[in-house]
DNA sequence: GACTAAACGAGACGGTACGTCGCGTCTTTCA
DNA sequence: TGAAAGACGCGACGTACCGTCTCGTTTAGTC
């Protein structure tokens, strides 16, 4: 017994050049002024084959976000054993990184597609906010098993303060500054040195 | 001595149309769906007085919350002296309006018009993120004058931190639980009782 | 010794149904409405059946033609000896056909297709045109042998001529008098009564 | 009192524009082979503006016909007092003029363009068709009036059958012969020498 | 009070992108 | 190997808005 198949099978080949030209236009134009059209010639593709499977610009983005043809440009900290100090490390590095136009660009132009996806925001969610909460959780997590009743919150909890400040400054293109951070680790690793 | 004054002047009247059809179209529509010619025709204005005064989407949108004719349903939190008391049924409060559709739908509208914004990014945060971060600024730092050395980072500080959870929740439309609110007034107001 | 007949014969049924439902759609929708993706809907039939084995819309259409499955709806003129009896009966019972809107609409969609087929037009004539003509062609050369020197021209060119008269006024939705059909009876058949 | 007239009034030049892309491209791709998006090219016009004042492209040919943007390249025949003279020498410089491949593309782009319209149809026909038949009918009904019962048949008749033979050796691409001509010409102008 | 000049409503303009339809080709599986 | 199924790149469809541009019509000063 098997699964029916009829018909031309479903071309792998176009799947793939839709979301890279979708990542590579993202980059460049932002979500706003992403056209169906442009991905379609991007990458050398029917506009029917893009709303056959997918339906909508924000599908498309969505499956290459969670694809990662379009990656939020952030690594999980690293685990020295000194949780304020990888953090910090962590946050500092964003800083520069996130100073890099093309980089808040693109960072925008992912919250951007967030916020106006609507019904498919959660699904976006989870494929977008989630890896950066979940590296922050899992840092928390590894020092809350180290040395239990240390931090004051659950570290799902912590995690989700840090990358709800973080993402709110990125969407706003303000500046992260080396007193901001210290005041934010202050808040969620107070005991330390 | 005068400045000259000639010619018919700008119409009030159609100032307040255009500002008010705008709100209205925005909780119906959303940002993405709103149209320069749906909110001429629903104010009953030509095209042109829009461009000649606004410009642009974001524009009128920028001014229509300026104005205060579209509101992040939001009020400040009390001050009875009890801190935490005060922010905690401020959240509450919050939470119950949050979970109405039409607020959740507004509030989306709003930050859809702030990511996408781009460059006037910053006017519109300021209009519409800085009130709010404003009020529980206000609250934290007459706190801060009355029992000084008490909080744990200065107002505004706390006070960007309680904003940005709030918004990231409300942005995906996550549910804000009671147990939520108590994790993040113990992480900001971490004395009380 | 036979011809090599190798692999799956053609199929008389697809064949068929292709041609039938060509028919059937030229009524509904006339020849420019027409598609090949509709006749191969309704056929039950994959395209590329249609392609291998008529390459066109028009292809298709002819063959439907000159198989009968779409008639001009047009009998060949009586012979009682009668002449200009058997053109003028002929003509009248045509007046009536003609009048009716489903048989207007084929003969115009018929006329469409020839004059859009360009270069298989006059394949499409011979299939068409010529049974008209061949009929009438007929009746004119059977009075021509039984009375020679009555007529005026060559009995094709005769046919010739009132076939002309009588397609362009079809074309055009004109209606055919009777007025009109005698003044025609008196150029071509003059002597009689 | 005065006919209101609001807005931006309807520009001529696109008008015109539009009509004569229209009638370049009748000859060179023929009806079927017109696209809306092809004249707006063209012209350098907006589709909108087409579709807001025509609404199909056989409403753009009728007007391009009717207008004289795009005529069926026929003069009226002369009136040298000999009629049959005169129709002979207008029929030969037909025969030149339609053995020419733009001409005969040109008459069947228009003969498709009538064929295809459907209810419009009888519009097209009187800004196309009458004209041929109007020259011919003043032909025949000034020889009438010179010798009256001389024609065997109304001029309009006459017309009518001299124009609905040629139009049908034209839409099929036949060639005039010279024969043919002369017979035509012996069936509708008898008693000439 | 006539004149001037800017803002107004209306709406047509050249465009861009939309989402759909049909083309003719291709690549599968099934008979 | 013919036939159905159906995905493919392509191009045109007719529509919605964009931002700009005339129009005729207010509605203030200024002469």
């Amino acid at each position: 017994m098997s699964v029916e198949q009829r018909g031309r099978p479903r071309s792998e080949k176009s799947r793939v050049a839709v979301l890279e030209a979708t990542a590579g236009l993202m980059v460049d134009c932002g979500y706003e002024d992403l056209t169906i059209e442009g991905i379609a010639a991007a990458a050398g593709v029917g506009k029917q084959t893009i709303y056959r499977w997918w339906g909508s610009k924000a599908g498309v983005v969505v499956e290459a976000l969670a694809e990662g043809y379009l990656q939020m440009p952030l690594t999980a900290p690293a685990d020295s054993g000194d949780l304020r100090g990888d953090l910090r490390g962590w946050l500092l590095e964003l800083k520069g990184e996130i100073e890099a136009p093309e980089v808040s660009r693109l960072v925008q132009a992912i919250m951007s597609a967030l916020t106006s996806a609507g019904e498919t925001s959660s699904a976006i969610h989870e494929s977008l906010i989630q890896p950066i909460m979940d590296g922050l959780d899992a840092r928390f997590g590894a020092h809350d098993r180290a040395h239990p009743g240390q931090l004051t919150a659950p570290p799902q909890f912590l995690a989700e303060t840090v990358g709800a400040s973080l993402l709110l400054h990125v969407m706003f293109a303000r500046p992260l500054t080396v007193e901001w951070i210290d005041q934010l680790l202050d808040l969620v690793v107070p005991g330390s040195p």
